[in-house]
DNA sequence: AATCCGTCTATTTTT
DNA sequence: TAGACGGATT
């Protein structure tokens, strides 16, 4: 009993002992939160004030619940699976599964992502012949999120102005089709089961009574919706367990509401506000600078981070006279921590743009340093990985249009827009979907349509009683994805990534010990398959600030500490736009433990211009005792002299690479292509690819593990 | 159905 | 500058 408490500091242990009462628990950076969270919980199991069903614990993200379930059941021998741990749309989901039919679902109900609902509403205002240019679908895709994260339907948007009315009106048509094709979005699967339990008294009863201690991470980060959802399950007698940083909220943007907060503390009347202030990461002068950054923002609720650690080296502060030179300069620092013994993994470039990685990029490929990029493009979003879930989609649901247009003609089976539009003026007649409309299509377009429907039948046949990587992999072959892939010049990456379907495929059966499609359609929606491969090679990480929230490196990179930049220009043009900014950058320098760099650069190629920038005042906020300048400190970045010059050549340029032995620029020979030179590349060690120009051969992207080039 | 070509538009994005 | 997209061309 005692070790589940044991070196938790007094404020830990007042939070994760706390009574049943609701309570509201700033985690400063650092802190330990995840730790409280996931104590408080085994705790409660522990002392019997609660059992594992009657917990709530929701998060953001699927690393964040994952982690929080290892945790419990590292501390408590209980069985974890029945428990209610879960991102706020996982358990939507999960309940709307449930209970659809009064959710007024079909209960295999496919879930869309936003790439999927962009695609939903494109087809929405083409069928009301809507001028596309005066109402842009991403713009209406996100009218009708954002509506719903209000928790608003059509009826209770007041109309104010024209792109309103209209928006309202697509929205109702929008979720007509939704409902008719048996889908919903991410947005709605909160609205929906927020909407169910307002309805279904007897529903919200059972589960206000079932769920006793609700817990939620990352409060600051819930928008409208999701605490009204939390506020209908906590009902009048359930505790509710926030925990949070309003200094780390980031994202305003996608509809998170900071003020949840304040209003949670106000609607609960909460009396246990505790504050989590001492940080276990940073050192000290990087806690100092973060603390004085962030103490240029208003409306706080007020914190103060401070660390048992020494103060720690300065910060490293370096301007360089372009991006290019900023990024030889990187690559240089971060040898010099390599050789010092610092693993790869171990350091972390921070950015506030994709955009700004590429060069960044280039010079690590060059110089053969392993780096792995976050937040690029995620398995499930791929389209080959999309047309085979969509033969799923519609094995599943035979009304998903969605499913069934992208699919029809793909791969080509000489069924085009006449036919489709012939078969939308019969689903139309009918008001039936479309695939169920194809048998009253008549003549060539008919038979065509009908050998589709074939394909479907017998796969649905064919597949009944097979294991569900088996049902994919037959869905790969008869489909004809599989070959079409094949037979593309370059589509072995995508023959590829449908062979690690049948293996996520595989994994899910594992993992979830079931192997219903259904589900497995919902956990490819709902996890977008981050945990990719290569996580366990030592590799320097690259990633955006609002992607690095929540980790933790030795070695921090902020890069492109520029006006116009960090802080971007768009942003200082909202209001609190600038506040956020600076948030952003609070969490960029407490992701650093041991040292912290930032840097900035004099002119940086942007849209292919060339921008001259000053340098960010986030840099100005940082008191100067607590920075060292590497490069003398010229107070302006629009100082004549150029800035530092790397010892090698210049950074755009090819350099040695004593990782792999290839560099930009380089001619090799290849056993089938003759000769070539290296244009350009990307990846890193055992995934490394070279474009190489073989002249007349062409173009031709290679795998350096099997190509075997040779240098020449 | 595939390819080409001009036009447009460039933050951040847990689900 | 580069990529994504839509429309026109073959």
């Amino acid at each position: 009993m005692s070790s589940l408490l044991d070196n938790l500091n007094p404020e830990q242990l007042a939070a994760v002992t706390l009574p049943s009462q609701h309570a509201l628990i700033l985690a400063g950076a650092g802190s330990g939160k995840t730790r409280v969270l996931t104590t408080r919980i085994a705790w409660l199991i522990q002392t019997g004030n609660a059992s594992p069903n009657g917990l709530l614990a929701v998060t953001f993200t699927n690393k964040a619940a994952k982690e929080m379930l290892t945790r419990i059941s590292a501390m408590l021998p209980i069985n974890i699976r029945g428990m209610w741990v879960g991102t706020f749309h996982g358990l939507c989901n999960r309940l709307l599964r449930a209970h659809h039919r009064d959710a007024n679902l079909p209960q295999l109900f496919q879930i869309l992502d936003s790439q999927d609902q962009l695609a939903a509403v494109k087809r929405v205002l083409k069928a009301m012949n809507v001028d596309e240019e005066r109402f842009p679908p991403r713009q209406v895709a996100y009218f009708i999120s954002a509506a719903k994260e209000e928790g608003k339907r059509p009826r209770d948007i007041e109309v104010t102005d024209e792109f309103t009315r209209r928006g309202v009106d697509f929205y109702s048509a929008y979720d007509e089709q939704c409902q008719k094709e048996g889908v919903v979005d991410f947005a709605e699967l909160l609205l929906r089961s927020f909407e169910l339990l307002a309805r279904n008294e007897p529903l919200r009863e059972h589960y206000q009574a079932r769920f006793r201690h609700i817990l939620v991470d990352e409060f600051q980060d819930t928008n409208r919706l999701q605490y009204r959802w939390l506020r209908q399950l906590a009902g009048r007698d359930n505790t509710l367990f926030a925990v949070g940083d309003d200094d780390q909220s980031i994202f305003r943007f996608r509809g998170a509401n900071v003020g949840n907060m304040a209003e949670f503390e106000h609607d609960y009347k909460v009396q246990n506000v505790i504050r989590l202030e001492q940080n276990y990461r940073s050192h000290g002068n990087i806690l100092a600078a973060a603390n004085a950054l962030i103490a240029h923002n208003s409306r706080r609720l007020g914190k103060n981070l401070w660390t048992a650690a020494g103060e720690g080296e300065p910060i490293r502060v370096f301007e360089a006279a372009s991006d290019g030179y900023e990024a030889a300069w990187l690559v240089e620092e971060v040898q010099a921590l390599s050789r010092e013994g610092m693993a790869y993994r171990d350091m972390a470039i921070l950015y506030r743009s994709n955009a700004q990685s590429r060069i960044m990029e280039h010079a690590l490929f060059s110089n053969g340093i392993a780096y792995r990029v976050y937040g690029g493009q995620r398995f499930f979003d791929r389209v080959e990985v999309k047309h085979a879930l969509a033969y799923l989609r519609l094995l599943a649901n035979p009304d998903d249009d969605g499913a069934f247009l992208r699919i029809v003609n793909f791969p080509t089976r000489g069924i085009g827009a006449r036919s489709i539009e012939q078969l939308q003026d019969a689903a139309l007649a009918a008001s039936s979907s479309l695939y169920k409309a194809v048998p009253s299509v008549p003549g060539k377009a008919g038979t065509s349509l009908g050998a589709f429907v074939r394909i479907i039948e017998t796969l649905r046949e064919e597949t009944r009683d097979l294991p569900l990587p088996e049902v994919v992999g037959a869905l790969l072959e008869k489909s004809g994805l599989l070959a079409h892939y094949q037979s593309e010049r370059d589509g072995a990456d995508r023959v590829e990534n449908l062979g690690e379907l049948v293996n996520a495929a595989a994994a899910f059966v594992q993992e979830e010990g079931e192997g219903d499609l259904a589900t497995f359609l919902a956990h490819a929606a709902l996890e977008s398959g981050e945990n990719q491969a290569g996580e366990g090679t030592d590799a320097l990480q690259m990633m955006t600030v609002h992607s690095a929230k929540g980790l933790e490196f030795h070695a921090v990179f902020i890069t492109g500490l520029e006006e116009g930049l960090f802080p971007h220009e768009q942003s200082v043009m909202e209001d609190d736009g600038l506040e956020e900014e600076r948030r952003l950058a609070y969490v960029a320098i407490t992701r650093a433990r041991t040292r912290l760099y930032l840097s900035f650069a004099q002119t940086r190629l942007l849209h292919g211009q060339t921008r001259y920038n000053i340098a960010s005042r986030f840099l100005d906020e940082v008191p100067d005792g607590l920075m060292k300048w590497l490069t003398p400190r010229l107070g302006s970045a629009l100082s004549q002299e150029p800035a530092w010059q790397p010892q090698a050549a210049a950074p755009r340029s090819s350099q040695k690479d004593p990782g792999h032995g290839f560099r930009i620029g380089q001619s090799v020979a290849h056993a089938k292509f003759g000769q070539g030179v290296i244009v350009s590349a990307e990846g890193s060690g055992k995934d490394a690819r070279l474009q190489v120009n073989f002249g007349r051969q062409g173009m031709k992207w290679l795998a350096l593990e099997y190509a075997k080039l040779v240098p020449v």
